[in-house]
RNA sequence: GGUUGAGUAGCUCAGUUGGUCAGAGCACUUCGCUUACAUCGAAGAGGUCACUGGUUCGAGCCCAGUCUCAACCACCA
């Protein structure tokens, strides 16, 4: 044996021993219950940080559960990410002078399918480095056929029993992304603006907004402010263009805000859309999709949004009509990848009715068939959403994902916009009653970027039976035309993957499904509880009857040695890979474990993880310890030694105390991993054999082990090898390592041994 | 604005139902290369447990208030 534990000689040879020897693949046994838990799909095509590290929680789980017996499954696999694939594809596009607009659809998709293939490999290699025991013959990719096919299915399920539907409403949409987001998928961040208040005619106004003045349709004012009270029904003047629009009265109104009156631009702006609506004022746009201006003066027609605001506000000031400026804290959306400030958009977009589904969701927690840990603070995060949760807009205006299966005749619908390439390159962008004639339909679909059918424009869904292919819709049910597109949003990739646990597994037919779900476990970054458990838990319920899993474990987010969010900006980001290059994957997954209480950040320094790579050593060198005594006594194989049993002769007091030691600790690291509570189980092993078993035990067995004593020597071995075991969970390479290292009886790697008792 | 959590040694944090609870790791000081390990060992220094009151025989631990920080939620123009 080495002097010191070098990893780099074990692991890679210890990880395919494991995975060859099909340890990670369960027996499906009826007699016994099995184990599940479903790995949180990765992004497919990018690299791990240290938050992916954590999976380490898991497979302690999963190790433990093999090492009890338990068949026991732990399941890969891999998320096609939409918008956040798309958005690292398109920095790639940018970087050669090209964007997306630059391709039809199907060009652009199998362009960002064979980036993510490229990719695949890095993001499995890496779990693999990290030891994790999951069971690969079971992986699933998110866009595999038979898992869409499922998708659409769940989909048109949702449709025929009335909860889907599509609505025209204002979205968060960013105008970089070139789509629209869910309310979940908004930034809220704090900025200090300004606060304009400008003169409309009668009646001052204040907004943080003025390139949106084009838009207004009324001016609004609180129906309980007498200031105004003999104004209302009167009218106002948006300077500039001297548009005269109506004054109104309205409850969200705010009389302390400003000058109390409130320009309304339903067009732009979510509590003026309210307002708009309530009154049936007339929406008017100012900015479009790319969030450049347009239905205004020649001179600000095409600026971008910020531009235009600086150009009108110069004007107004010309004008005479800015009376003052003041600073105004705010929170302004951000779109979550980008960065972008969000832009409410009025588009029609798809939504699932989400409170039929989240009642039973809220009941299966309530009842106790799922159990949230820690559950004090998340059940609340939890039910606090679950009760005022929103229908969720499930259609996104990108390229990379399953496409909305709902199709469009275009002679029905003439007024659906088309956006695509002609067979020049050229980008066109009409509506089909214009392109009709000029083009055929060949060279439309061929070109196809984008459409946008108005809300109420009629769709077939292509769900009769027996039409199980999405293609099969080519002809138009009710006129019989043949000019059919599909709806070209596609769904959020959320949708897909709150159906993880139902699809991976294969329902509703296959053995798999039938034993392992619902699942034992899922333990994740709080972050996505509303993202992807809580809909898990809506579509398992609403799909199986089920819930998906029995406990939801939240664990918490990484931070480096300040307490700070890693980020690339900040360039605190430390690597698990690169870290598990220099101190062994160990000392990394230790790291993560060792003194985190439950729901608070895990913070991770290089000295740390040093630290635990100590650990790791010292691990070893008692194994050099104990076999080296074992070897000068003369001692060939495990029979020269006898196993430890408690009425062995020639036991000491000393010996006696550190197996009711050892049997302490076996009962309470147990008792500790049935709670979760990882962190307590890792201290209390390291306290144990660091200072317990090396400092005091090893130090007085010196003397008799030098001597050949047998009876200290069956202590050393039977502590040292539970110890082991004990601690394999955690440290699965060093402690498997020593394990094929030290003599005897049992034959198993230490990975299927038996866990103590 | 609402909600939740946190403030304990220089740093990162434990302290699970109030009574060896004042702790761990790193960093620091002194000594030690004793044939498992210097990726080590022995010894040691270091905290009015955010602040102020209260409950109690007894409070980091419970209650009230204050201050500071963080996160989540939210349509304040």
């Amino acid at each position: 044996m080495d002097k010191v534990y070098n990893h780099k000689k074990s692991e890679r040879r210890i990880y395919e021993m494991w995975e060859k020897s099909g340890y990670f693949t369960p027996k499906i046994d009826k007699s016994k219950k099995p184990f599940t838990i479903l790995l949180p799909l990765p992004n497919a095509s990018d690299p791990m940080h240290m938050g992916h590290a954590l999976f380490t929680i898991e497979d302690i789980l999963v190790r433990w559960h093999r090492m009890m017996g338990d068949p026991t499954l732990w399941l890969p696999g891999g998320d096609h990410a939409g918008i956040e694939t798309q958005y690292v594809f398109e920095k790639h596009l940018a970087k050669e002078d090209q964007s997306r607009f630059d391709f039809d659809r199907n060009t652009l998709y199998k362009m960002i399918s064979e980036f993510v293939e490229k990719n695949k490999d890095i993001n499995r290699d890496q779990m693999k480095h990290l030891g994790f025991s999951l069971d690969w013959t079971r992986y699933h990719y998110s866009l595999e056929p038979e898992i869409v096919e499922k998708v659409l299915e769940t989909f048109r399920k949702l449709h025929s029993d009335g909860l889907i539907y599509r609505g025209e409403r204002l979205v968060n949409y960013c105008t970089k992304c070139g789509t629209a987001f869910s309310d979940l998928e908004i930034d809220h961040v704090e900025e200090t603006g300004s606060l304009y208040y400008l003169n409309y005619g009668s009646i001052q106004i204040a907004t943080a907004r003025p390139e949106t003045i084009f838009a207004d349709v009324a001016v609004g004012v609180n129906p309980t402010d007498k200031r105004y009270k003999n104004i209302v029904g009167k009218e106002a003047v948006i300077p500039l263009i001297n548009r005269k629009i109506p004054i109104i009265s309205d409850d969200l109104v705010k009389k302390d805000f400003g000058t109390g009156a409130l320009k309304i631009t339903p067009a732009h702006d979510p509590a003026d859309y309210e307002i708009g609506q309530k009154h049936k004022l007339p929406i008017i746009r100012s900015i479009d999709l790319s969030g450049r201006m347009i239905n205004v003066q020649e001179k600000y027609a095409g600026m971008k949004i910020l531009k235009a605001r600086e150009a009108v506000l110069d004007d107004l000031k010309i004008a005479g009509s800015l009376v003052k400026i003041e600073p105004l804290v705010h929170t302004i959306s951000s779109c979550y990848r980008c960065k972008t400030t969000i832009e409410p958009m009025l588009m029609p977009q798809w939504y699932v009715k989400t409170k039929p589904l989240a009642e039973p969701a809220i009941r299966a927690v309530k009842e106790g068939k799922t159990k949230i840990v820690p559950k004090k603070r998340f059940e609340k995060m939890y039910f606090r959403w679950m009760e005022n949760i929103t229908d969720w807009n499930i259609s996104r205006q990108i390229v990379w994902g399953p496409r909305i299966p709902a199709w469009y005749c275009l002679d029905c619908n003439p007024n659906i916009e088309i956006t695509f390439l002609d067979k020049n390159g050229g980008k066109i962008s009409r509506k089909y009653t214009e392109l009709k004639g000029r083009y055929t339909f060949a060279e439309i679909k061929g070109g196809l970027q984008s459409l946008t059918a108005p809300v109420e424009s009629e769709y077939s869904l292509n769900d009769k039976a027996g039409q199980k292919r999405p293609d099969a819709c080519i002809q138009c049910e009710k006129c019989g035309g043949k000019n059919i597109l599909q709806e070209t949003d596609t769904f959020d990739t959320w949708f897909l993957s709150g159906q993880w646990p139902v699809t991976t597994l294969g329902y509703p037919d296959s053995e798999d499904f039938k034993y392992f779900y619902p699942t034992s476990v899922l333990d994740t970054l709080w972050d996505i509880l509303f993202f992807w458990v809580a809909r898990m838990i809506m579509f398992g319920l609403y799909l199986t009857g089920n819930v998906p899993f029995k406990v939801t474990h939240m664990h918490a987010r990484v931070v480096d040695e300040k307490g700070q969010k890693m980020s690339k900006s900040k360039g605190n980001v430390i690597n698990p890979i690169e870290m598990a290059d220099k101190y062994g994957v160990d000392a990394v997954r230790m790291t993560l474990i060792y003194g985190v209480s439950q729901g608070s950040d895990v913070s991770v320094s290089d000295d740390k993880i040093r630290a635990m790579r100590n650990f790791a050593n010292k691990i070893w060198n008692i194994g050099r310890y104990i076999l080296g005594s074992f070897d000068r006594a003369g001692y060939k194989s495990y029979e020269d030694v006898p196993l430890y049993s408690p009425d062995m002769e020639g036991l000491t007091k000393e010996d006696k105390a550190i197996v009711k030691d050892l049997k302490k600790l076996i009962k309470s690291v147990t008792e500790n991993l049935k709670k979760f509570r990882f962190d307590f189980a890792s201290e209390e092993i390291y306290q144990f054999i660091w200072h317990r078993f090396a400092d005091e035990y090893l130090e007085y067995s010196k003397e008799r082990a030098g001597n050949g004593d047998k009876a200290c020597l069956s202590i050393l071995f039977h502590v040292y090898k539970n110890c082991l075991k004990l601690l394999h969970p955690f440290m699965p390479f060093v402690t498997e390592e020593i394990w094929g290292q030290i003599p005897k009886a049992e034959k198993d790697p230490l990975i299927i041994s038996k866990w103590p008792k």
